[in-house]
DNA sequence: TGGCAGAATTGGTAGGACCACCGGCGAACC
DNA sequence: GGTTCGCCGGTGGTCCTACCAATTCTGCCA
């Protein structure tokens, strides 16, 4: 019974590392509003003294919050909270995609598949006519082609600028981290399938003038198509690689 | 081991720091399968000097992946890679949601407000007794009562069964995120408009008429209507605090 | 007045020391 | 003979010190 430094009983949750109590004690003090985005923090060496813990664990509770994109580091100026806006605190979404493999590549596509027509179709209410023109061009230089990053960089852009258009922060982070997978694994593969690269232009071309027209439901219908095909892409890439 | 530093021009991404570099090559031995769910990786000191840097930085980098539900650090016993099922990488999203606020927040209902609808229109196609019989348990509960927090604990619990007999891990782990949030401030909140709780109620049992009936339709409208209540709800709180 | 070199500041890396916890082996006990 | 318990090596958790590298500030000099 002799506990040497037995912690306060008051928070319950005491079996804990200190650096997960730095996290959440700098969490707590964002969500408190002591700490407001581009604010700066003390340096590492005082906001650990002022904590009580160690300057390392306090480099790996701040190494922790920049990686979900809380918190940014800048070396020799000092370390500052983000916008905290949902493109920065997002953006590990992409993690998730990187290293899933098999079902969960479908499921990530499945998702996908709710997000992308919902994102089109309120777009089609929004857009403007410039937003279009860049939807035009990214068009042409897709078809003009090049080599596949570059073709694959114009699709990707042109799906990000309808979601955008969408005016949802948070839905845009979340589409870019579901399709940065499936974009990626075109570009190692090509469009080896036969046919894929004029059924896209096609379906874009599709999504593009229901956009134009502002027919959400068109829109919504192009979309789910486009996503559809890609779905049924990746299901043969499984099969064509066991990975 | 010939280059011990100067990083090659051939990645012209070499300004980064060693932690960074180290989580990217933990990451590239997941996606190339050198490392499985469920393995055990060297001790830190051992992996730190195989990728030739030192402890510190790679106990940052794998509390980074830590943290990301990548890894898995056990006090005595090693470190692990986690099952890396969307459950495990996805639970960062709730760390969005905890230190969002203001339009964030209901740009957050707003995806769930296309999600929702969705998953419970698949779960009213896949769904089983055993299932129907859970949530009508949790409705019960719900009625009769108790703390705040009991109370939105069986609100959570009867929208988390049916997302999940959707049958998308992803789906699921993002809906979790997007809800956690939510339903917090229901805790901290109380159900304090008017009739906000009968209506709720409400709700909830056509949702589960719509799945017992197995109709998707229904169910997706029943979804889609709980979730604008719970979107118009949140609009009210946010006029009542500036926060 | 303006620009530039050096100093001070601050994050990044390294390495060592010690503590807390886990797991297995073997002695001790029933 | 079987079970229990304690010891001990291994491993992550924490702290400390020193030094490197990027940034920012300061003040001198032209």
């Amino acid at each position: 019974m002799k506990r040497p430094l037995r912690e306060e009983p008051e928070s319950s949750g005491a079996r804990t590392t200190v650096t997960e109590r730095a996290m959440q004690r700098i969490k707590d003090m964002i969500s408190d509003g002591l700490l407001v985005p581009g604010q700066r923090l003390p340096t590492e060496r005082e906001f650990a003294a002022d904590l009580g813990l160690s300057r390392s664990s306090m480099r790996e509770a701040i190494r922790a919050l920049t990686v979900l994109g809380v918190l940014e580091a800048r070396h020799g100026a000092g370390v500052y909270v983000t916008s905290l806006e949902p493109r920065d605190l997002l953006d590990t979404f992409g993690v998730v995609a990187e290293i899933s493999r098999g079902d969960t590549l479908l499921h990530l596509v499945q998702v996908r598949k709710i997000l992308e027509p919902a994102a089109t179709a309120t777009a089609a209410a929004r857009i403007d006519d410039e937003i279009l023109t860049l939807l035009r061009a990214e068009m042409t230089a897709m078809e003009q082609g090049g080599s596949a990053e570059e073709i694959v960089g114009h699709d990707l852009e042109f799906h990000r600028l309808i979601v955008e258009a969408a005016g949802n922060p948070v839905l845009s982070a979340i589409l870019d981290g579901l399709s940065s997978r499936t974009f990626r694994a075109r570009v190692w593969r090509g469009y080896r399938v036969e046919g894929v690269f004029e059924r896209t232009f096609q379906e874009h071309d599709r999504i593009y003038r229901a956009l134009a027209e502002r027919d959400p439901e068109s829109a919504r219908t192009a979309a789910a198509i486009h996503v559809t095909a890609v779905e049924d892409w990746l299901r043969t890439q499984a099969e064509i690689d066991e990975v």
